[in-house]
DNA sequence: CGACAGTGTTGAGGGACTTGAACTCGGCTG
DNA sequence: CAGCCGAGTTCAAGTCCCTCAACACTGTCG
């Protein structure tokens, strides 16, 4: 099992992801974008958006001639539209449906954003606009599952179904400040 | 904005923290965990494993003398096992609730488990739990969810509420192979 | 005891990403 | 048009995590 392993071949790494969001963010909101600007933005040195230029223009993301401003190749505007919006699929559905702290949420889905895959992004999409909508399943499941519903149902010494030999809850509540009030056995 | 940058301040990187999850298994399956076991599983080399111990170890997660098995501190343990319940409950949430295929949530799974807080773990537990249960809202809900609820809801050229300018659907759709057929504009 | 096989460590080196210092480019200004 | 200044680049260096090659330890068997 190697599985782990392809983390360091996906099709971008988080700085990656995030230098090239600040490419598009810059255009969006100025029509250029300069080293400078993106090195404020994202809070590096000139120098490290220099190299990080080359980096992404060598895998066809961007181009860039020296001393002059920054554009995104086609591919490389469907990279920072994807994770941007991936980012903010997350982002809804942590706060919107899991009630997150904001910024919690905010923070989480700025580390995952790039790692998740289309088909997983696709179905939380639509589990998300689904639970946000009116429909009447929609809105019973929302308001029973915020007022409380269940957490590790088959909680046992020993072992849950879900969170196995050691259960999530009893690893996580210690950590997870006050969301843990709102936890308890009692399922429906 | 510089949350981005927290992402190399993570308690254990991805690598640490698959490590920490390779010493634990080796010691629930043998009792015991060597430096060339840790290296097979993870197909790495046996270099690499003994300088990551020494990084582990100035971090106070294992212990390990020269020559000798490797162990857990408690800190250590209660890493792999949280990262490894992490991962328990969103290749669950993956498979059952969004119904990704088992290869792809095991992938994503396993990308994410190490970056995802405790808080946010804590409400996905609860709210898969729910969903799998056996409350009547939780099946309901699923029933029609699993029929093909909505997805975008808003959707409109130039842009939807909940993925932004670009359409998430739009820039997902044509990499996320066969689950596209399963989306369409229908809500419930 | 002593050599061998298996196991583990050290060390040199590479790729990704970062920084800071020193240098270069190009356009204003006097 | 000379000088200056802001913007960008290059370069050396450092960190993390990995590899390969060489060396060191350990236990076993003759």
């Amino acid at each position: 099992m190697d599985t782990w392993k392809r983390y360091g071949e996906k099709e971008v790494s988080h700085s990656m992801a995030h230098y090239l969001q600040a490419v598009a963010a810059l255009k969006g909101e100025k029509g250029f974008a300069r080293v400078g600007d993106i090195a404020d933005r994202l809070g590096v040195s000139k120098s490290g958006v220099t190299s990080m230029l080359r980096t992404l223009h060598a895998r066809g993301y961007v181009d860039h001639e020296p001393y002059g401003c920054v554009e995104l190749t086609e591919v490389g505007r469907g990279l920072a539209e994807r994770t941007e919006s991936n980012r903010r699929v997350l982002q809804v559905f942590l706060t919107d449906i899991l009630s997150v702290d904001e910024s919690v949420a905010e923070e989480d889905a700025c580390m995952i954003e790039h790692l998740v895959s289309p088909p997983v992004m696709l179905e939380l999409l639509r589990l998300t606009s689904f639970l946000r909508s009116d429909a009447p399943e929609a809105r019973a499941f929302l308001e029973s599952f915020r007022r409380g519903g269940a957490a590790c149902v088959g909680h046992a010494p020993g072992g849950c179904d879900l969170c196995g030999p050691v259960c999530l809850r009893d690893a996580l509540s210690p950590m997870a400040g006050e969301t843990l009030t709102r936890i308890d056995d009692t399922p429906r």
